[in-house]
DNA sequence: TTTCTATCTTGACACCGTAAAGATTAATGT
DNA sequence: ACATTAATCTTTACGGTGTCAAGATAGAAA
């Protein structure tokens, strides 16, 4: 029998999934660089060698899960013509994706560092989970074929609601009532409903 | 001169206290049992005295929090007969109160540890700042003359806004675009308007 | 006054992030 | 093929952290 090589193979690409793995299993508290280090068996100073401090490693952490987001976004709308029906399940696939890893949220948005920009005027380096949905909503609001002054609070005002509900959802301190599927859906219908719903 | 008593007076206030200043000072990455002590001039092993682990400080600092940001959203609506005026007070003073302090967020919802429950059949033992929330979009309801049976998820859809903006502009990863006011007071006129439709 | 008890201090321990210095091995140049 | 370089990992060390145990202090009760 041979005994561990002294090079890892590729420590960056497993040090950034041990330390995801770890945040799933003991949330943002419960995370170390050491944990990680020996989650892939290897001294608690070889991440130096990759990043330059944990914060490093926690921003490609950030990178790493928002790439799954945003997949799990673009999955969720993905030849649905119906813009009511996409924003829906746009919506869905937002909570869901918190619900299923409850952990990410205070991690995504309080801790990884990642920097999330959404300028008005520049479109093209919009934070790609938000580029999707804003992109959806736009089309929900042209087939309504609403004012385009009302574009952003409009847009915000949706967007504010999905993340309302996973923040809630994820909430260490609150007990969300009843279903939340039920509060997205009575939403989408009573703010989407001013002019007629479907269409064929 | 007398040097320092070897009594503090009320440490336990004076730790709670000290505790939320350096949350707002450093946020919660920043914070820390030894910092807090010595904030009040006393040794690192003193807190122990009065709290069994730095958990039960922070859920004695989440309450405290708790009480002012109670306090807050009553103040907000006090002597407001008109219901939809209230709600929109409401929801402002919700979205303000972390505005104006912003560590307070991930700070109530995902380390304090103090537990909100809300279950629809047992009314009383709520949440002080939800039951607040709860009573004035109520009243909102009822003056709309909604049907009893959406009011869960209607009171949800409406907490779930308010909840989420605060949640953004807290965010270290988000940039919020424009004024989040804009798309509070969209927001209240677009859900409200079913019935009584004022589109130009 | 004497005893009791709550409060605070000191000291120790394991764990944490981080830096410096040395070991090992892959890559490169000749 | 060999020597040199550069990248990767280990070891050791340091200050900061939460927590516990033992001892010091002083206010309260007897």
């Amino acid at each position: 029998m041979h005994s561990k090589p002294y090079h890892h193979g590729d420590l960056r690409k497993s040090l950034i999934e041990a330390g995801i793995g770890l945040i799933n299993e003991e949330g943002i508290s419960g995370f170390s660089l050491r944990k990680v280090a020996a989650k892939c068996g290897v001294s608690h100073a070889a991440p130096y060698s990759h990043f330059k401090d944990v914060q490093e490693l926690l921003a490609a952490m950030g990178d790493h899960v928002t790439e799954q987001f945003t997949f799990a976004l673009q999955s969720s709308i993905e030849g649905q013509e119906n813009p009511d029906r996409a924003i829906q399940q746009l919506g869905t696939a937002y909570i869901a994706f918190f619900e299923e890893h409850p952990s990410y949220f205070p991690f995504l948005f309080y801790h990884s560092g990642i920097t999330i920009q959404m300028e008005e005027e520049l479109e093209e380096d919009t934070y790609p989970p938000f580029a999707v949905f804003k992109n959806t909503a736009r089309q929900l609001f042209r087939s309504k074929r609403l004012p385009l002054g009302n574009d952003t609070p409009m847009l915000m005002a949706v967007w504010s609601t999905v993340h309302g509900i996973a923040a809630l959802i994820t909430s260490k301190s609150i007990h969300y009532p009843g279903n939340w599927r039920e509060a997205w859906a009575f939403f989408i219908k009573s703010g989407g409903n001013e002019h007629e719903a479907d269409r064929p």
